[in-house]
DNA sequence: TTGAAAGCGCTACCAA
DNA sequence: TTGGTAGCGCTTTCAA
């Protein structure tokens, strides 16, 4: 005859409340001497139920003393739904301005009770990424930049997400948008050089990838607010190095540009040094302008003009994925919110 | 006699696949003409048990039409476990190096097939911010910064957690720590100003609340870095704005300083400014070093000195969450990741 | 005032 | 090769 170890589980009664695995509802109730109803009651401050103090009091005592913890993910798929609202993480660094921003409306979500959590994407194509968002069944998505389509909003509502909004260039069938039209930062950029008496503008645009969805519609939008005005608008590559712009400033005398909108104020200050260095006056010979509005814009001589760029207040918008989220039905809304100011220094 | 309208829910026979709700494996079974076991053995790709090619496709053709997309919580709450690795969000806006280095060990954690998630932690105080992440149930917890206690970190551990790594000042009882003594940035600077003869020494300290976590410990590797040297080691208060800098620069002929080290390239560039528009000359009368390495300080004239921080690479952090999940009984590791190197350029 | 029990969607064991 | 089914932790009727 054989006898074979057997482990017994550290559930079983010598053991009572063993930490190796998290206590449950179950654990507590034990504990308590109660039913795991009546702890779910209390733990959640059922209105409906009148229960005693003195289980009240014993159930909260027995939860604190097993340091328990609801399970979330139990919690939601019973419940059918989450308060999870998702927000995938740009993949590229992004500014102050925009840190701020999510800061904010993060803030602004919680105070009405949501989770917010970012997704890290990496670098997934859309509607693929978005069957990952749906896994998690987040009662909303805000969902920044763009690159998702029609299918990748369908497949989040389908999976239960009641609010779909979109923070980019264009809107998506389907979603919420908060359309930030980047074209208007080169508007607002370029008429202003045009009414400064400045014909031939140039452009800087990033050759950092990613960054392509912003510069391009600011190209165009500068291109716009000359068309027919006789002015040109000249596209100029440049990397965010310092050789990249010695380069280009190399080039200025051929290029007779009397102006330049620099994408923002980093690369304007890297543009703007190259050109000083290269004996280029500003804004004598050639006018400068950025945007953002960066603190260190105003370090430089001459000061740095720039376009001030305003994004949507966290608690308005967090008001617009709560009305969503209860009126899933509502037709989707589309609001231009970003708002564009023009602050003249000295480079313009 | 009565009638009453009733309204016919849409999952009836009368509408197979209504949109109504997230269509689960069940219906996709039903569609395939398959039980639910078959459909989670070929959508997970089960090697253990073999299914016949013919069913594989019609399970997976049904899925795709329906439009299926497993529950996560569902299944980490099946399985117990989940591949969650959730990061807090930090809560004050951080500069690029920070954020290249997320978006490296996201990258990493991705390919080693975690999911991460950054939590938006807004301003919870630690042990209570604690509880809220242990809900999620992660796998592994990455907590930039600090605030945490050991009692946190049992709350996670206890909740499952396998893996609980700090990347801060100092390292918490029971976690993994990556030690970034920010000390050694100041030990750094003021060690470079000391070799370049400079005796008086300021060291600017950001106003802004949420940045003492750096700003101290720069402040005491400063003074380490001159114990028992005989120079001396002054604390400068500097809001991030124009004015107080302009205040602070005022007051430079009384402080008579020979050299300053200015939390970072930002308030450097700040200061050196103001000092320069005071008429003080850099580096002749004062030096001047931040840190941080931006391209933006290399475009002052003179051109920034700065000290160089090398965080951890992604794939190697990402190495020690992997290691740690799976053998959670380890002892805590202790690494101190931030290396330090000294860029002299003009202003020291 | 409290408890028993069903069931959310999924996977893994055991049988057929 | 496939299906039945238990059960993960939780909430919420319905009964007692």
């Amino acid at each position: 005859m054989r006898y074979v170890m057997v482990q017994i589980p550290n559930t079983s009664a010598s053991a009572p409340q063993a930490p190796s695995s998290a206590p449950t509802s179950a654990d507590v109730a034990r504990l308590a001497g109660v039913s795991r109803a009546t702890v779910s009651y209390v733990l959640n401050d059922a209105t409906a139920v009148r229960i005693s103090e003195a289980t009240r009091r014993r159930v909260r005592e027995a939860a604190r003393e097993l340091g328990y913890v609801p399970h979330a993910a139990a919690r939601s798929l019973r419940a059918g739904r989450s308060r999870m609202v998702l927000m995938p993480a740009p993949a590229i660094p992004v500014g102050p301005l925009y840190s701020a921003f999510v800061s904010e409306l993060q803030g602004a979500l919680g105070r009405l009770d949501y989770t917010v959590v970012q997704y890290g994407t990496a670098a997934v194509p859309g509607d693929e990424a978005a069957r990952a968002w749906a896994e998690l069944r987040p009662v909303a998505v805000l969902i920044p930049g763009f690159g998702l389509g029609p299918e990748g909003v369908a497949v989040l509502k389908r999976s239960g997400a009641r609010a779909v909004v979109t923070l980019g260039p264009e809107s998506v069938e389907g979603a919420h948008a908060l359309l930030m039209d980047h074209g208007s930062v080169g508007y607002a950029a370029a008429g202003h050089l045009y009414a400064r008496g400045r014909r031939r503008i140039g452009v800087v645009v990033p050759e950092e990838p990613g960054l392509g969805a912003f510069s391009r519609p600011r190209l165009a939008g500068a291109r716009q607010a000359l068309r027919g005005t006789g002015a040109t608008v000249t596209a100029l590559p440049l990397a965010y190095e310092e050789d990249s712009a010695t380069r280009l400033a190399a080039r200025w005398p051929e290029l007779g540009l009397d102006a330049v909108f620099a994408y923002n104020d980093e690369y304007a200050m890297l543009l703007m040094r190259a050109l000083q260095d290269a004996g280029v006056r500003v804004p004598e010979d050639t006018a400068v302008i950025g945007s953002d509005d960066l603190l260190l814009g105003r370090l430089l001589r001459p000061r740095l003009s720039t376009v001030r760029i305003h994004l949507p207040s966290g608690p308005q918008l967090a008001e617009l994925v709560d009305r969503a989220v209860s009126d899933p039905g509502a037709p989707p809304e589309t609001h231009r919110v970003l708002r564009v100011s023009v602050v003249r220094r000295d480079s313009s």
